[in-house]
DNA sequence: TAGATTGTTAATCGATTAACAATC
DNA sequence: TAGATTGTTAATCGATTAACAATC
């Protein structure tokens, strides 16, 4: 009995949606910014494992990445006690267990759906290889056959989506299509039964509870910063 | 008299470094998550100008994007009162004075550093142009002679930045050199007098106050969809 | 006027920080 | 042991949500 709702989107039937942020992990709740500080703390012990640190304190890495000493420490506590009290936290040790935890230990199978500008770049874009996330096809609707593009990755026509990430057991997309394909992608990519997508494309998809999705919203990031530019 | 700090590095001096979010407008303190959100209404409302909508209530802008309506009224309050009680917000009154708020209702002239893979697509990538970011010229260390990039952007030599910064006055910085590189020429940026850089690079800069810097880490946003997928 | 929706204050929720007993 | 640093609880801070008087 509050507003009458005129055209409500799919999905969402409620009259307020409040922001989800944070996903459980026995039992516990864990923040979402918990874990964009895990991988940075893992990369963190990346480097001082090159530089052969045997151990590292939570101030120290509080230091290296610009965050408070205790909320280092809180952040790891919610995976298991990695530290030894008097000594700090053993480097190799607390990276391995990091890696355990982001699921970064084992080599990541992932699929990219829209070879455009931004697609093709993210083909042959290092970074992601680095972490051990693997591009290992992409699709395209303007592909007739089978190529290869950049980075030697095979490129198939949308039409082979569900085939070739059957054949492959890819549970992670890249989407970086059109906005006007996105969510019709994206359902397919979930008919699927792929389970994350880092989306590329400005728009608000709309996923089951089960599906992980984040944003990268290149224009947004532009348009906040010029916010502070005058 | 707390830890001995073996080899603090260069500016941040302190033994903990809260994070900061957020700037000061006009005395009030404005949250960044405030300015994100403030862009995703700016989208929103170009598409119900498009749909030539006259008037938006806060509770229909809340579903389209997955907010409240609470958080929406009170995310516009920081700058002023555009809504009419018992009416809702005026669609392109609105629009037009988020624009003007954000700094998108102009042109923003922007350099990119470092034409690699990644470089080279956002270079061509729509998406910016179409919020109104102007990509001036692009420059990299490994072009000897000035040439014609993608999306006829011309690149310059690295050496040239500080002289092609000051003739187009050029405010805004892209920034997706290499990791090793990234610090040092961050710093010509900002000797240079660069107000905001947004930042591709997966390393924490050193960067005073008065820079805007945001860090967009895509193998980061992999990571943290990573963990949620077992 | 009656109905609807704003702007804003107060209540709630969640995340960060400080502090310190436990412990190596 | 003395010194250092963890893990954790309690205090603080900040952001989100609910509620409602003001108002068109």
């Amino acid at each position: 009995m509050t507003a009458k709702r005129p055209k409500a989107p799919r999905g969402t039937s409620h009259p307020d949606t409040p922001a989800d942020s944070g996903s459980s992990l026995d039992g516990r709740k864990i923040p979402a910014a918990v874990i964009k500080r895990l991988s940075l703390y893992a990369r963190a012990l990346q480097e001082l494992e090159r530089q052969q640190a045997e151990k590292v304190s939570s101030s120290e890495l509080s230091r290296l990445l610009g965050f408070t000493s205790a909320q280092v420490r809180k952040d790891l506590a919610y995976f298991g006690q990695f530290g030894v009290p008097g000594f700090g936290y053993p480097v190799g040790d607390l990276r391995r267990n990091l890696r355990r935890i982001l699921g970064t230990d084992r080599e990541l199978q992932v699929a990219l759906v829209g070879v455009g500008h931004l697609g093709t770049a993210l083909l042959s874009y290092g970074g992601f290889t680095r972490q051990g996330f693997r591009i290992v096809c992409a699709f395209d609707k303007e592909v007739s056959a089978p190529r290869i593009g950049a980075a030697g990755i095979p490129v198939y026509h949308i039409d082979e989506l569900e085939k070739r990430l059957a054949e492959h057991a890819i549970g992670f997309a890249i989407l970086t299509v059109s906005s006007e394909a996105a969510q019709a992608v994206a359902n397919r990519l979930i008919a699927a039964g792929i389970s994350a997508i880092l989306n590329f494309v400005p728009v608000r998809l709309q996923t089951p509870e089960h599906v992980k999705i984040h944003y990268v919203d290149l224009a947004l990031e532009m348009e906040s910063l010029s916010f502070y530019t005058r």
